[in-house]
DNA sequence: GTCTATAAGCTGATAGAC
DNA sequence: GTCTATCAGCTTATAGAC
């Protein structure tokens, strides 16, 4: 999955660099000529790789985006409110704990979601897809709330540089809980393959 | 507390404008043009009243934070562990719904730490502070992590223009709940003034 | 207080050599 | 694939007129 070629390493080894840069300084706040630098090239090189700065957001967020969606589906499949919940929960967990700093940067960089809905559609409903599956089609305003309030915190307290240290089993064991708790569900260890993308790990 | 002379207004003004682009694009996609534009002066005026960009970063940020602060030594000074606790998460609880977007931004933008970073020392420990406030000195992991998600939660959720339209006492109230079931304390009503700072309301 | 004018530098992006 | 060289445009910031 790494290392084909030359070039495909370094497009990967930029993808890493742009990730950590924007998880840093913000979208915004990166430039390409500190992408370049911190790979150690020129920025036209950079400009071999990807035409824009939006193309490379884009391929930055992209993959893990992706999953999210093939999650989503996945828990839609799910017969019992209760496997919904779980599946909904652990895929989005999985995605927290494997791509930790991305999915914090969605919650709040302002640039990386203007810069993926010009090619993905319907960004924005992501967050609303996720909240359906985990508390229904019409929660009360209590419940909404509650499950913004897990959703944003999960995706931020994992991105977060201070449990950066934490094993990825350790993280979400702790996080899936955490969820289940706050969703009103009795404790239960989450299967560390709730079905798909298990293979990158 | 508003409109004295001419110049704090357009000073205000100015810090509420920039409030405002801060939250839609960012610290670093914000520009002083833009702020300048959206105030419907020029960039010159701008400079003015602000010497440097950071500078008005810092304007923006620090009233919330210096309230922040002063809500924690007021729960510091409570006697029991109990009104420890709920003197800190019904001041954050309220910082968050006052001042909605800016709280936000602290948890997501980057850069708006850096900014005050350099004015005002141990922003870091804001976090740790609050989360020893609400849980103890020496919490286990669990406990701290869940901690992480609800004050990044909380933050988050709160100052989400989802939720632009609740009034600040539906906003408090169930927020404040929420916090207090994440901790495992049994549900009571926050009292809308839990101290200090009731009268920008 | 706000303006115009301007400086110096960084930005994203392109063209063409190697 | 990566480089140097270059572009127009925007950035922060300053000086001085009104």
């Amino acid at each position: 999955m790494s290392g084909d070629t030359v070039a495909e390493d370094t497009r990967s080894r930029l993808l890493a660099t742009a990730l950590k840069l924007f998880s840093e300084h913000g979208v915004g706040g990166t430039s390409l000529q500190m992408i370049a630098d911190e790979l150690g090239v020129t920025k036209a090189a950079v400009y071999y790789h990807f035409k824009t700065k939006d193309e490379i957001t884009e391929a930055v967020a992209a993959p893990a985006l992706q999953e999210l969606i093939a999650r989503m589906d996945e828990a839609e499949r799910q017969r019992t409110r209760g496997s919904q919940i779980d599946h909904a929960l652990g895929g989005f967990v999985d995605l927290i704990v494997r791509y930790r700093s991305l999915i914090a940067l969605f919650n709040s960089d302002p640039g990386i979601m203007r810069a993926i809905e010009r090619s993905l559609d319907g960004v924005e409903t992501f967050a609303a897809r996720m909240r359906k599956l985990l508390v229904g089609p019409d929660p009360d305003l209590a419940t909404t709330l509650t499950a913004n309030v897990l959703l944003a915190g999960l995706a931020l307290a994992g991105g977060s540089s201070e449990h950066a240290h934490l094993d990825d089993e350790t993280l979400r064991t702790h996080l899936f809980d955490i969820g289940r708790r706050m969703l009103g569900r009795p404790k239960r260890r989450p299967k560390t393959g709730t079905g798909v993308a298990e293979e990158g790990a």
